[in-house]
DNA sequence: TGATCGGCCGAATTTAATTCGATCTGGATG
DNA sequence: CATCCAGATCGAATTAAATTCGGCCGATCA
């Protein structure tokens, strides 16, 4: 993980579809290099895949919210067995296994408020293990495509 | 937005990188077919980007927290402007404000829970509109990469 | 100093992207 | 019901990129 694989990784995560050329024109190095150290990032799975990013208003998800939930019994099993659930709803993008006043919280996009009432309503009330849960709207959300390396 | 574009879009949201051929071939379809839909979906910026997925770990970001913050005054104004802060800060992925007890949750990953907390230390407790926040370290979180239409 | 190794390069080959004119299809119209 | 039209699709030809691989360079160590 030098300067060069940083660079390949700050470039790849803006547009994933540039060109491997082009990519080593701008960093200055040959075609064959860049695609060997590209390779080599796969392969340590540094890089774990490339995702087209679709606007979510265009597949009729027009309502995004956090719903954040408490879990009893609080076991392994139940977490796990409540996590798994969540992530198979075609609703939910991601699910956040977290410590603190909640135990999960989980992004879900809808296509309006109704639905969201319904789908919460339908998917979660009646789950033994979820002893309460809370939503919160989102307004807006901005999201860092490019993240740096850190020094510790 | 045909069922042959969401197939586009699902396979593209699962790997963006093969090739125009295979993506082609799975659908049944020509090439030059499936390159002027995908050329369609992103002008329309149904598509609005390819990214890399990178590992978090590999850059040095170990832990993971959501923040919830609590901002006032609630204006306009103040609400921007932190958001822009927080997003500007590189150890910050996403943002999200929203309604319900808190007005701002920002998903954070730094190397350590020791940088974690002096980055919350510094960055945080000093700003004038943040009048309190909660932190919820990430145990897991699981991604939905592909996202379908829903119908309403 | 000389040997060795890993990474890098660039030309050659294979493969894919892109272009564009021809063809097809489905819907509107007389 | 036949005709026309517009838009989408196709496939061959061209352009461009990905991939391979043998050789070179520079750092390291004896």
């Amino acid at each position: 993980m030098d300067e060069l694989d940083s660079a390949i990784l700050r470039h790849l995560q803006r547009d994933a579809r540039q060109t491997n050329r082009d990519l080593a024109r701008t960093l200055g190095i040959a075609p064959s290099t860049c695609l060997e150290r590209i390779r080599v990032l796969r392969a340590r799975k540094v890089i774990r895949g490339y995702h087209a990013d679709v606007d979510p208003a265009a597949l009729n998800r027009h309502v995004q919210a956090l719903i954040h939930f408490q879990i009893r019994p609080f076991s392994r099993a139940i977490i796990e067995a409540f996590k798994a659930y969540a992530a198979g709803l075609p609703e939910v993008s991601t699910v956040y296994v977290v410590t603190g006043g909640d135990d999960m919280i989980v992004h879900v996009s809808t296509p309006s408020v109704d639905y969201l009432h319904g789908f919460l309503m339908d998917k979660f009330t009646e789950r033994r293990e979820v002893v309460g849960f809370r939503t919160s709207v989102i307004y807006q959300h901005t999201h860092n495509q490019v993240l740096e390396p850190l020094t510790p």
